[in-house]
DNA sequence: ATATTGAATATTTAAAAGAATTGGTCAAAT
DNA sequence: ATTTGACCAATTCTTTTAAATATTCAATAT
């Protein structure tokens, strides 16, 4: 009975961890990180406070856990949908549109990555350089890909991939940079800036070609 | 006699007129808009701070002035180096080269524009925009250069360029936000941006050319 | 031992009040 | 028309206080 128990806890404790991890993604996709309260996230599910402090040392930590979980549902999402396509362009275009497609789901969430003015806290950045790391090594292999089909000719991937990334994120930053009054950015300029990226990648993978 | 007066007259206002926007240069150039105050430009010149507002209507004014002129400045300059240069890709690197000189020299005059979280004045905003426009003009010229010798293929020259300088300009967003620790960026950091926006500006006029 | 809580404490943020600095005006003088 | 010193108004900077929120912990239940 002892033993039935012991192997039945620890997975209805991971339960509740991720009953948390879901709570609070809603509340911050919604408030975002600061306009969040753990008494917040806690109410929601009926849990004392406490018991997020069981699960999660801080709050920094669960806002890391919940970044870290939706970006790892977008990276699977975007392997998925990346599966049948041959084509480079058809698949920096899908690509682009999917990551357009989590920004705006996710605003909210993502912004407090984005603003931080302050130095971000040790773990948050991690998250961060790590999330990088998986696109830059995403472009990579599409890059490694379009030179095999010789589509592509590419002297150095990984700082071409860099490069690629960097002025796609750029142009993102000026764009939203324009539109700060508003505090969420309309349909309208998500998709102006999807589109802006679009033609942009075109260029430069037409720049790579052979 | 007072005829002579009256000649003289205006060119000694303009004169100081001129003045005034050189110390405020200096001022705005070193320790940016917000950290230097009528009083001091006024003191610079042993002018009363009442004669700063003969000539200029209020301190945004004459920080719009300043930036104007240093703007002008620095087009004057390009254009005088890009005079010889046919080949487009070399007219583009002495660009990126000429810019990122201004920008290093008077950053923390450029700095309050980049930052200013608020909405912009009126007339700082027109300063700017127009600025944009006139880099725009610039690329625009030099890739219609670049069409009618055979060297690019385009089909729109405005959004071409557009996009172009987006990409440029949040390259360098991207990389001054990840350097935000330091007041001041270094050297190296400057010439690391730098680097990127060449090896970019290759990348996309290859992906223009024939 | 593990999971959970209510209540207590420690930090952060927000608001208010007051002082100091700085932007901007004006009547008078040159 | 140009220039100034003295004055006022607006803004920023400090200090204080109060409120909100994060975080801890001893005690309890499972």
């Amino acid at each position: 009975m002892n033993k039935l128990i012991l192997l039945i806890m620890p997975k209805s404790a991971d339960e509740k961890r991720v009953k948390i991890l879901e709570s609070a993604k809603r509340r911050f996709a919604h408030y975002g990180m600061s306009k969040t309260t753990m008494a917040e996230i806690a109410k929601d599910l009926s849990f004392s406070k406490a018991l997020l402090y069981y699960y999660f040392p801080d709050k920094n930590s669960l806002y890391c856990a919940v970044l870290d979980y939706v970006i790892t549902e977008q990276e699977e999402d975007i392997l998925e949908v990346l599966r049948p396509i041959t084509n480079t362009e058809r698949a920096i275009m899908v690509i682009l549109e999917k990551r357009m497609e989590y920004i705006k789901k996710y605003y909210n969430l993502f912004e407090y990555t984005f603003n931080t003015g302050k130095d971000v806290p040790e773990d948050l950045g991690k998250v961060i350089i790590c999330s990088f790391e998986k696109q830059h090594e995403q472009i990579i292999s599409i890059l490694k890909n379009g030179a095999k089909s010789g589509e592509l000719v590419i002297d150095n991937y990984e700082e071409t991939a860099r490069l690629f990334l960097f002025s796609l994120m750029g142009m993102r930053l000026i764009v939203i940079k324009d539109i700060k009054h508003s505090f969420f950015p309309t349909k309208e300029e998500f998709d102006a800036i999807l589109e802006m990226q679009k033609k942009m990648a075109k260029i430069f993978i037409k720049g790579l070609g052979a």
